[in-house]
DNA sequence: ACTTCGATTCGTCATTTGTCAATATGAAGG
DNA sequence: CCTTCATATTGACAAATGACGAATCGAAGT
């Protein structure tokens, strides 16, 4: 494995943003429209993380319908993709950030399908 | 622990150089001017790339004489610092630049001081 | 004291990175 | 078809980052 592709890794789970990202995915897989309500960020600037995230091999996405769902490569044969995702399980999980993000889609998901989630969230999402 | 404290030593370890120079660390403690030589960086860059690894927690530094001799933090009580040196030490062990990092401090430990070994080194580090 | 030499700090520069607004893509429904 | 809605892409811009040279600090040695 070379260096190049250790940085990219590395460089993927660095940002805070992109790790709130992974650390919302822990609980399952995640419709793009649901990380942007929880993050309260543009549609594009998540978009962008996702590439990133997806470049470089920590999670994979799947579509259905008109959405587009995330979850974390749990069975990537990448040594630092595994490395990372198992550390990462146990970091972080106290974090108020992440804390507050984990409450707002449990919060929401409890009788909401997907579009009504990203409606409720963007609601609550804009006022930090 | 912080998502702040996450995303300092996440970045630190991140980058190349740094990562470069905590794989030569591995063998053991080194002073500033043989890390200079290997990596053939300016001596005021690596300085601060051994300042952002001190700040995160990865290096301990020890003066002696004339120079300020750095090693890993092994014993850490910080988790992702803990976690990150294990999983470094099965990572990027056959990359051809940590390959050759190595070579060129072994090579020159054989029988020279740090000095010579600057001096040594800073002779090959010119010509990549 | 003065000089020397290893290391750090400061100032500056080019590159990269994260963000958003605007636009494009593309599938599902009317 | 043609519109709508969820994502993705593009372009622009501010902020962070990594590199260097010059100046500075500090411990030994003359």
């Amino acid at each position: 494995m070379s260096l190049r592709k250790y940085e990219a890794t590395m460089k993927a789970v660095a940002d805070p943003t992109r790790v709130r990202i992974l650390k919302m995915l822990e609980a399952g897989e995640l419709c793009v429209c649901q990380i942007i309500a929880v993050l309260a960020l543009s549609p594009s600037t998540v978009s962008k993380h996702l590439f990133l995230l997806k470049s470089a091999g920590l999670v994979n996405d799947r579509k259905e319908k008109k959405w587009v769902h995330y979850s974390l490569d749990r069975e990537s044969d990448d040594p630092y993709v595994a490395g990372i995702l198992r550390e990462l399980s146990s970091w972080l999980d106290r974090d108020p950030v992440i804390v507050r993000d984990r409450a707002r889609l449990t919060e929401a998901r409890k009788d909401l399908g997907p579009s009504a989630i990203c409606e409720a969230l963007s609601c609550v999402g804009a006022t930090p």
